[in-house]
RNA sequence: GGGGUUGUAGCUCAACUGGACAGAGCGACGGUUUCCUAAACCGUAGGUUCCGGGUUCGAUUCCCGGCAGCCCCA
């Protein structure tokens, strides 16, 4: 029996008209209220034009007393409720025993398909990318967590323009020893030095570059074995950044997957009369829905996102049958997905399409851009991430590899502990946070019950659960809301719900930690029971969280 | 001009989708190590939740109207 039904029980027994009504039992706004609440009571008195407090004291006489110690009316007609100990110490044991930490498997046989960081190939990843691949990423791995069957893909910028530049850039501004040994930074360098040429007043350079284009485009061998070329090792270069996150896609199937793809959507479009002609253009008209005109084929015959995007959610459905797809991308493109995801619906698109749109990282006040000259190279900021964080763990007698763990948590729980609609500002000092709402403080907190279960002979050790103090009754009923963090930050696709939560019960364990005494104590077998299971959520919930937790700090 | 989004403590952010006295972190001030990891803990100060209306038992949350920042589209 859950409180919930518990409670549901209660009302329907005092108020026997009452069809399919749930009631809903959440944790106390105030630990002086009791352990739960239920508001209920207030919401029927409207339905039912009668005293909320007479309806919540008719039915905390009806509630079944057996899991509580106290129930009372209090307030306008809250109903609050005090758990026994030996109730909650019964939940604890279901908890530790359950599989997936008490997360329901409610995506067992469920496929969705989650689209995020998706850079462009022959560029250095830089901090504009956290956002994306880290919430991305844990979106991924929450979603894995409840049991759905996830496809990561990565919709690499691989196709367009800057390859005619690229392909000429590389032909006549390298050297041999470059072309050879050829790198992202190179291709990057390439690129400056080419497009540079291209703004040359006769526009000799610029008709090479799209002479070069044109044959990639019609699938010369030589030229297409330079682009390839160019995505591999743009690939190489970062998953080299991805292993460094802990990040890892399925797929990569950029722009130039759904290339051939373009001409049947197209096609598609005028057949169902929602594409029409417009200034030499293919336009699909959407002002009834307020979302302006979407261009689906250019005057020049090129094809734009919309299209590559239709393309691709057809691809998707065809092959996964998903019943969601889900993008993270920053919300410049919340007009983009909103057109893009009209048309799918009028062309009949079978799944879901949601957008998480991210607020953009800024840089001192700034956009991130090569003009502004802040594009701090993403590789350069977990160096620094790892250097500062050695600093501080050489002294314990920490490693490179622990530095790096703490290093790369700390940025990656700075960007996931703010709700994903924000705009951060980049700075070095918030991004790599060691103190208080931090990555660092999360698995300092996991070291030390590492450190302490150790210390006590292992888990064997650990006895029954027997709370009773304040302390240790918050932190228990705290970790019974595990499984719904994780669904609720899942259902709303906001990382930061779970990392709140989990900063919360690290704050709880460490209140209870410092106030009692474990190792000696006559309550130590309980206790040390408490800290195993705490440990055991913490880590769990960081892994989703893509956050790493060492044993030793 | 149209649309989106944000506005909460000095700063950075929460607030479980309408609940009780709006909470954390940083910063400030003051405490806690013969004791399980002080990257920690405890306490104090700090608020017109941008402004004005409305809805109701009850609004940071929902509705209307403004203001400001950022973004997108003519």
């Amino acid at each position: 029996m859950t409180l919930d039904s518990i409670v549901t029980d209660a009302f329907a027994s005092s108020f026997p008209g009452l069809e399919g009504f749930a009631a809903k039992v959440v944790p106390a706004t105030d630990p002086k209220f009791g352990d739960y609440q239920c508001n209920d009571a207030l919401k029927l008195a409207k339905q039912l034009h009668s005293n909320p407090r007479e309806i919540a004291a008719k039915v905390a006489a009806a509630i079944d007393r057996t899991c509580f110690s106290k129930v009372e009316v209090a307030g306008p007609g809250f109903l609050n409720l005090t758990v026994a100990d030996p109730w909650i110490d019964a939940r604890l044991e279901e908890l530790d025993a359950a599989d997936f930490c008490g997360i329901p498997q409610t995506g067992a046989g469920r496929k969705i398909v989650i689209d995020y960081s998706s850079p462009n190939a022959a560029k250095q990843m830089h901090i504009g990318h956290i956002r994306s691949t880290v919430i991305g990423n844990a979106i991924d791995r929450l979603f894995r967590a409840l049991g759905y069957d996830v496809v990561a893909d990565n919709h690499l910028g691989d196709w367009g323009t800057q390859f005619g530049i690229l392909i000429k850039g590389y032909r006549d501004c390298l050297t041999a020893e470059e072309r050879e040994n050829l790198t992202v930074a190179t291709l990057e360098k390439c690129y400056v030095l080419s497009a540079a040429k291209a703004k040359e007043e006769d526009g000799a350079w610029k008709d090479a570059c799209r002479r070069e284009l044109v044959k990639l485009q019609q699938g010369d061998a030589e030229n297409l074995a330079l682009w390839k070329r160019f995505i591999d090792i743009s690939i190489a270069e970062f998953e080299r950044m991805y292993a460094k996150l802990g990040v890892k896609f399925d797929t990569y199937r950029g722009e130039s997957y759904y290339n051939a793809m373009m001409p049947g959507v197209v096609s598609r479009l005028v057949d169902a009369g929602l594409a029409k002609e417009s200034e030499g253009a293919l336009v699909v008209d959407l002002t009834g829905e307020n979302l302006g005109v979407a261009i689906v084929r250019k005057s020049d015959g090129g094809y734009n996102y919309t299209t590559s995007d239709l393309a691709c959610v057809e691809s998707r459905v065809a092959e996964y049958a998903p019943e969601r797809i889900v993008y993270v991308t920053d919300d410049r493109q919340q007009l983009h997905f909103a057109q893009f995801f009209s048309i799918a619906a009028k062309m009949g698109v079978k799944t879901t399409l949601v957008h998480v749109p991210f607020g953009l990282m800024s840089f001192q006040g700034k956009a991130i851009s090569t003009r502004e000259g802040n594009l701090i190279r993403l590789d350069d900021l977990l160096e620094e991430a790892k250097r500062r964080a050695y600093d501080i763990v050489k002294d314990r007698g920490g490693d490179e590899r622990l530095a790096a763990q703490i290093g790369y948590g700390a940025v990656k729980y700075t960007d996931l502990s703010h709700d994903p609609a924000t705009a951060i500002d980049f700075s070095w000092d918030k991004a790599l946070a060691l103190e208080g709402n931090s990555g660092p403080y999360l698995q300092y907190a996991y070291a030390r019950v590492c450190s302490l279960l150790e210390k006590a002979g292992g888990e064997s050790e650990a006895g029954a659960f027997a709370v009773a103090l304040p302390s240790e009754r918050r932190l228990a009923l705290q970790l019974l809301e595990f499984a719904g963090a994780v669904r609720r930050a899942a259902e709303a696709y906001k990382p930061s719900i779970l990392a709140d939560y989990l900063f919360q019960t690290a704050q709880l364990y460490s209140t209870f930690y410092q106030a009692s005494p474990i190792l000696k104590s006559v309550e130590r077998a309980a206790r040390l029971r408490l800290a195993a299971l705490f440990g055991k959520i913490l880590s769990m919930g960081l892994g989703i969280l893509g956050i790493e937790t060492p044993r030793h700090i």
